[in-house]
RNA sequence: CCCCCUGUAGCUCAGCUGGACAGAGCGGCGGACUUCUAAUCCGCGGGUCGCAGGUUCAAGUCCUGCCAGGGGGACCA
């Protein structure tokens, strides 16, 4: 029985009290859908539920009253082995070894489907991240984005809801200028601008630039300029699509800022933003009456020289989202850019949508490293970064996108580089891995011994330690874990809670062994054992896929 | 001046969208391998959940006000 199949005996237990007079509430104070809980205490059954404490006020009766007579009722169910009432009115229940076994046979029967649900289904949801410029390489703040995103979208994934992945490519501004007059610069021996870029990538940029197109330096300004913005844009371009491919962070649209003013998508959103009335010129300029919704100021699309704010860039690109078909567009930026949040939302807004459903943008807080006990500062323009690729080859891609997975993105993350390389062992990331190896060890083993892990003559009923109820309850958590972490977007629950899987595992492996002991004959119970194994391996791989952090069978 | 995030054990952080005595890892001390991976397990110490009010049967969790740290306000990128 899964927690969720016994939240709905729960209300059919109360609808069955209502039905014979044994608890009067009114209908509508009944909930149309509840929960169960894994009590932290051991000594308070496999379940507990509150609904007799929120009734109990409608009911004008006492909480254990109403407790006692939901449990009257809720004991009768199939599997349910005893109802308790303790405490200021919970409803503690204890299930069948039976009942609660039955969970491995679930898993193993939906092998790499376990997890997944239809809670978002039908949303068709576009995610943006990392849309770093293509003037450098990508760094540690990125990282924390391309681990986390990636993530975030297969959790969403898992939950039902289809998914696009898209960087967004701020190819055209001041900033690209700055670039190829630094490149430029480098290229024929020049100081680089003050206001360029200074790192020390740029040198080894323009003189691959200067490798493929001699001729380049050569050129008139501003020709010169342009010719080593694009061709270094190109190779940056590239340089960060490789290294966010071997860090398994892949994207399905790489959406080109240049490229969606080329294509009318820019006009045709101040179009729109024109129809819905909220476009207005004043002083010259464009503007959107952004003040209609909430913001402090309205905001310029069209500056006074004829050219187009990054505001109405970041517009007609959502409007273009939108008019791609996507229902739920999620961004997900650094603190840097909290000063969006409202701008976009009101965006929404004054294109007649829904800013709580249409559009969602998660503040990401920054990543502090420390080196040597000292924290690193990050300034792309100085050229003082730790780079993604740095990262990786330091911690490897399955710590590192564990590491930053594991903790909510609104929580400043410090990480110490010593630390993660040292302790490399201590990691969690290879607790849980180890558990899966563990498992996949054990089941060698047994198929060694002719046993392999199977429904057939599987005897639930015989699970009854103390631990093994253990596993089958968190086993049993795992769909809910995923649903929720996908409907929050905090990918970091599936991470704690394999955590807490690995640990139960390792504990019943403590506790219960799993095959025969030398020439003793193989009984059921080793076979219900190995199955419980099985099921177990299957949630922690399925958990690790989502993080795209692998599974390894041996370590 | 305004907005956002954070404040929980010596350190790094969880806390299941309000529940029953506040958790994990690391660090410290002490135990457990003659048979399934000891990258594991068990035990011991360690916290006025920033402060003060409020809502509730119930607050680390929700509301208000302070305090401290970080980030941000633009016809910048």
């Amino acid at each position: 029985m899964t927690p969720a199949q016994l939240a709905d005996s729960v209300l059919a237990a109360v609808r069955a009290a209502r039905a014979s007079g044994d608890l009067v509430v009114d209908d509508a104070a009944v909930p149309g859908q509840t929960k169960v809980e894994r009590p932290k205490n051991r000594e308070h059954g496999d379940y507990a539920t509150n609904i007799a404490m929120q009734l109990a006020k409608p009911a004008g009766r006492p909480p254990g009253e109403v407790a006692e007579a939901i449990a009257k009722h809720l004991a009768t169910t199939p599997g349910v082995s005893r109802v308790d009432v303790a405490g200021p009115g919970f409803l503690n229940i204890t299930l069948d070894a039976a009942a609660q076994g039955e969970i491995a046979a679930q898993v193993v029967t939906a092998g790499a489907t376990y997890g997944r649900s239809d809670a978002l289904a039908g949303q068709r949801v576009n995610l943006e991240f990392i849309s770093a410029n293509p003037t450098g390489p990508l760094h540690l703040g990125h990282t924390r984005w391309a681990a986390v995103g990636d993530a975030m979208g297969r959790v969403i994934e898992a939950a039902g809801a289809t998914v696009a992945r898209e960087f967004y490519i701020n190819d055209r501004g001041i900033q690209m200028d700055r670039f190829g007059a630094s490149l430029a610069a480098a290229a024929t021996g020049e100081p680089v601008p003050e206001d360029g870029y200074q790192g020390a990538y740029i040198g080894d940029l323009a003189a691959e630039v200067v490798k493929e197109h001699p001729d380049y330096v050569d050129l008139p300004e501003p020709q010169r300029m342009e010719a080593f913005r694009d061709a270094g844009y190109a190779l940056q371009l590239a340089q960060q699509k490789a290294v966010l491919d071997g860090f398994r962070t892949h994207f399905d649209v790489w959406a080109s800022e240049r490229a969606m003013h080329d294509s009318g998508a820019v006009d045709r959103g101040l179009a729109k933003l024109r129809e819905q009335g909220h476009v207005f010129d004043a002083d010259g300029a464009v503007w959107l009456r952004t003040t209609d919704f909430g913001d402090d100021k309205d905001r310029v699309l069209v500056k006074a020289d004829g050219a187009l704010t990054y505001f109405a860039s970041d517009t007609a690109y959502y409007l273009d989202k939108r008019a791609r078909g996507f229902d739920v567009c999620i961004y997900l930026l650094g603190a840097d850019h909290h000063g969006y949040v409202n701008r976009l939302r009101t965006v929404a807004s004054c294109a007649g949508d829904d800013p709580d459903f249409n559009i969602q943008v998660l503040i990401g807080q920054l990543v502090k490293i420390l080196k040597d006990g000292e924290e690193v500062k990050l300034s792309k323009r100085a050229g003082d970064i730790v780079t993604l690729e740095e990262f990786v080859e330091e911690v490897g891609v399955d710590a590192g996108r564990y590491t930053l997975c594991r903790y909510p993105v609104d929580s400043p993350l410090t990480l110490d580089i010593a630390e993660m390389t040292l302790q490399k062992a201590e990691n969690p990331v290879f607790y849980v891995q180890y558990a899966h190896a563990r498992i996949s060890s054990v089941i060698r083993n047994a198929a060694d011994l002719g046993l392999v892990a199977t429904l057939d003559g599987f005897d639930a009923g015989l699970l009854e330690h103390e631990r093994e109820g253990d596993l089958l309850g968190k086993l049993a958590e795992f769909s809910r874990v995923v649903a929720s972490a996908a409907e929050l977007r905090e990918p970091h629950r599936v991470a704690r809670f394999l955590e807490e899987l690995a640990g139960t595992y390792h504990r019943f492996y403590d506790g219960c062994r799993v095959l025969p002991m030398g020439d003793e004959a193989v009984t059921d119970l080793n076979r219900a054992r190995l199955l419980l194994c099985a099921a177990t391996r299957q949630v922690l791989a399925n958990g690790l896929d989502l993080l795209g952090v692998s599974a390894p069978e041996r370590m």
